[in-house]
DNA sequence: TATTGTTATACTCTATAACTATA
DNA sequence: TATAGTTATAGAGTATAACAATA
């Protein structure tokens, strides 16, 4: 049996971009799973950690922006990572319709601990490429976000 | 506001491939999805449509192991395929355990249509690269998916 | 014993609409 | 009026276990 799947599928899939993003976007994201899974955690919480890390205290709807989760989503998982103790909800006293989200100092650290799984994750899925090809697929990856963002 | 998201967000994300992976698969599933939504599919359904018209004959396990579905899922998609007319199944004689799945001819007719859908939407997503970009892009890909089916 | 197709279950993700409180 | 957060619902994808028929 196993598996050298891809060379038997039809060109129509394995020669297209696109279909070869949503299985390989499926697979990275169940690697990251897998690893982060012991945490607690689920690729979307990482998303909101890292952004918050970088980003400091946002409205939810920023954070939704920014991630492409849908506003309603993102109540039950910042529901879940203040029950985590990682963020805090706090009232914007300008406009208070909005809630502040922050990282609490265990937040900072779990945010450490998710960054560097994410990097042996990134090692792992690109193991078979050199650094230049991985800047070129980087950087055709980026153009195709950027133009996924604007357009279409 | 609008949307140039992806400058906005943190290195460890808009810099990772795994990640930029994730998002492009779902806005490459998107874009097919409203495409072929008027069709009666979805885009699992598009994925053995395109199977069995380039490999024939094949059993529901063979379908499954192909397309990394459970075959526990393949069985309601199957079910869908055929109340549309599109595929048929037939007892294997030899291995009666088995079904031979294959398309009908409505189903020749309507895999020639969803395969010129996905030439359409592969231009789209891929407007801002030119076309040895594109294939650069494409033989990273193939080698990541080669990858993704040994090991990990 | 192992495999094929099937049924059932549960969890996540996604999309939508509607409610509240504020602006 | 419009926006931020919330609640609720439904569809789709994914993962698992268990069963009947067959190998």
């Amino acid at each position: 049996m196993s598996s050298p799947q891809l060379e038997d599928l039809p060109d129509a899939l394995s020669n297209h971009i696109g279909y070869l993003l949503v299985r390989l976007g499926k697979h990275a994201q169940r690697l990251f799973s897998l690893e982060i899974g012991p945490l607690g955690l689920r690729p979307a919480h990482c998303d909101i950690l890292l952004t918050l890390a970088d980003r400091g205290a946002l409205a939810q709807v920023e954070i939704a922006n920014l991630l492409l989760i849908e506003r309603a989503h993102l109540v039950a998982l910042l529901d879940q990572l203040e029950g985590l103790g990682l963020v805090l909800r706090t009232p914007d006293r300008v406009d208070r319709r909005r809630h502040a989200v922050t990282l609490t100092p265990t937040g900072v650290e779990t945010t450490a601990r998710v960054a560097a799984i994410a990097l042996k994750v990134e090692e792992t899925l690109l193991d078979g490429l050199i650094a230049a090809e991985r800047d070129l697929l980087r950087g055709a990856l980026r153009r195709l976000a950027r133009d996924a963002d604007e357009g279409d």
